[in-house]
DNA sequence: GAAATATAGTTGCAAATGTCCACTATCTGG
DNA sequence: CCAGATAGTGGACATTTGCAACTATATTTC
């Protein structure tokens, strides 16, 4: 419950979250429509448009060359199924390759294009810009700590050290 | 680029985020899968299912009696006809009314039922404490610290004071 | 007071995403 | 050699969200 008043609040600012206010996920989970939407309109008609699923694939497969889908799934937080069609999507863009392991046959090598590894050197500075200015009205000495604090979180749900 | 080994990773352990490593848009955007499939889980039958809209909503209804559709928008980041079938779910499943406004008959307001009410009781305490287990390996000063940050970015996103 | 502009909500359409599950192929360990 | 794990695929499906167009009603402006 809240304060509540006779009359129905008109607008956002007579509002309170109710227990929300106070709640990390809410936050997490609405700051993320922000930021993916801005870093969509950055990247607007890149190939590499919605979802962190894409950006993180090019990155990874470019500096990590036969990299397997599977490893990326863990990272990105999908499944294999999802990943899949990913991978699939991106080589039909012509940005990655996929090539049977030679030494497990279970498993793809996944490599850049050219095209990829353009549009990888293209996108990098873009997304960090994208970050940086997002957050640009938190000081950097915050920015950091917020990060540093999410950047464990991350590893310790996709179990990394 | 990155550190490129003649071998392709084969275990997560041996993969760097490249740019993304620092990247706090990345960490953002994969937290909030980890965390919404965390609370999804955790309130997994509770007719207010996946996102936050249903949540917000219902505990925003039922602790602003007639807040108004658009409102809520604003402060789920959705435009309104995103938010117009939210409503439209959570009255067809009992949990709110809708009531045209007396005084400006283009607005409607919104307001919960006994079974909204009911639920919001029952789900308060679990988001508060899903955010907090969720977290939990993080110290209570940094879970502080990181909110404060966020809270702070999202009411200058919304456009909150 | 009439016209122009803005706001609230609805609806059709479409695109994209993610999930669950089952299935095949292949590896690895005992 | 068999049992059980791992990699990738494909199907079916539900869900979500966004855009654009449209109506109704308020508000502002001249």
């Amino acid at each position: 419950m809240d304060a509540r008043s006779k009359t129905p609040p008109t607008s956002i600012t007579e509002v309170t979250l109710d227990v929300l206010e106070d709640t990390l996920s809410f936050y997490i989970r609405t700051m993320n429509i922000a930021v993916s939407r801005d870093l969509d309109d950055k990247l607007e008609g890149l190939d590499v448009a919605k979802g962190t699923g894409k950006i993180t694939t090019l990155l990874l497969v470019d500096s990590h060359p036969g990299i397997r889908p599977s490893i990326i799934a863990e990272l990105i937080l999908r499944d294999r199924s999802a990943t899949g069609r990913l991978m699939e999507q991106m080589e039909d863009h012509g940005l990655i390759t996929r090539r049977q392991s030679s030494t497990d046959s279970r498993v793809q090598e996944l490599y850049i294009t050219e095209k990829g590894a353009a549009l990888a050197a293209r996108i990098r500075p873009l997304v960090t810009e994208q970050s940086r200015d997002f957050f640009k009205f938190i000081s950097p000495e915050e920015q950091q700590q917020l990060m540093d604090i999410l950047k464990r979180a991350y590893r310790r749900i996709v179990g990394l050290p």
